[in-house]
DNA sequence: CCGCATCCTGATCGATACTG
DNA sequence: CAGTATCGATCAGGATGCGG
């Protein structure tokens, strides 16, 4: 496992990206939406993010866990079952992300047309 | 990219991750942060976004502007002068951005906080 | 001053195989 | 079921040098 985020200066510069990068993977977001319906098991999450892999939903999961943003509650039954849910400092980021979800379906449309111009402009 | 189906659903958590996808890379929030406050040109750009390589922080326009959020505008001076603005569209989404602004400043402090624990708790 | 082309390293991700 | 381990391929991104 190979966890080196260990520059984590609250002073520094990059502060504001620093905060994207809570987020940005490119699995993050989707394991997000899913959790903010409510609690889920590993492999609910596995069937209904299409395309990720085990080791991508894994290390995401692991991510979001170390950030606190999701508790990861294991049962000792067997087979093992392992809920995801978001934490309370998890869901104080549902909003934000919804803003970013509006904006997305307001103006998505206009990105593609802009790249269909600028790429059409470029021939 | 089997992941890149289409879906026309606008709830669907395909579209939701393309948000991110125009906001997410590495410098694309500090040259947003950046224009904010106005048109800047290329070198002040450079000079103000610490660590930035020309490269990175050209790709980063470039994509920017393709993606209709960024003006470029190329005076016929010699030396050259580019200066770089927020379209319209761009100005759009400083709400969306200043959303997860405020999260962090609220918030990054528990996520570090978090990690810390985490890494303790790990050894 | 602004930016493109090239080379090169090392992080990232998928595929695969294996475990409690 | 829910992971861990390992190995290549791919790709982002830094360094450098050139060009309008």
């Amino acid at each position: 496992m190979n966890n080196d985020f260990q520059s984590d200066d609250k002073e520094s510069p990059c502060h504001y990206r620093r905060a994207l990068e809570v987020v940005s993977s490119k699995w993050t977001v989707l394991v997000f939406y899913e959790l903010e319906s409510g609690k889920k098991r590993y492999s609910d999450l596995k069937k209904q993010i299409e395309g990720v892999t085990q080791k991508m939903l894994t290390q995401t999961l692991r991510q979001l866990e170390r950030d606190g943003l999701v508790n990861r509650q294991v049962h000792p039954t067997v087979p093992p079952t392992v809920e995801y849910s978001l934490t309370p400092l998890g869901e104080t980021l549902i909003e934000p992300m919804r803003s970013l979800h509006r904006w997305t379906d307001t103006h998505y449309d206009s990105v593609l047309e802009a790249r269909k111009a600028f790429d059409h402009q470029k021939l």
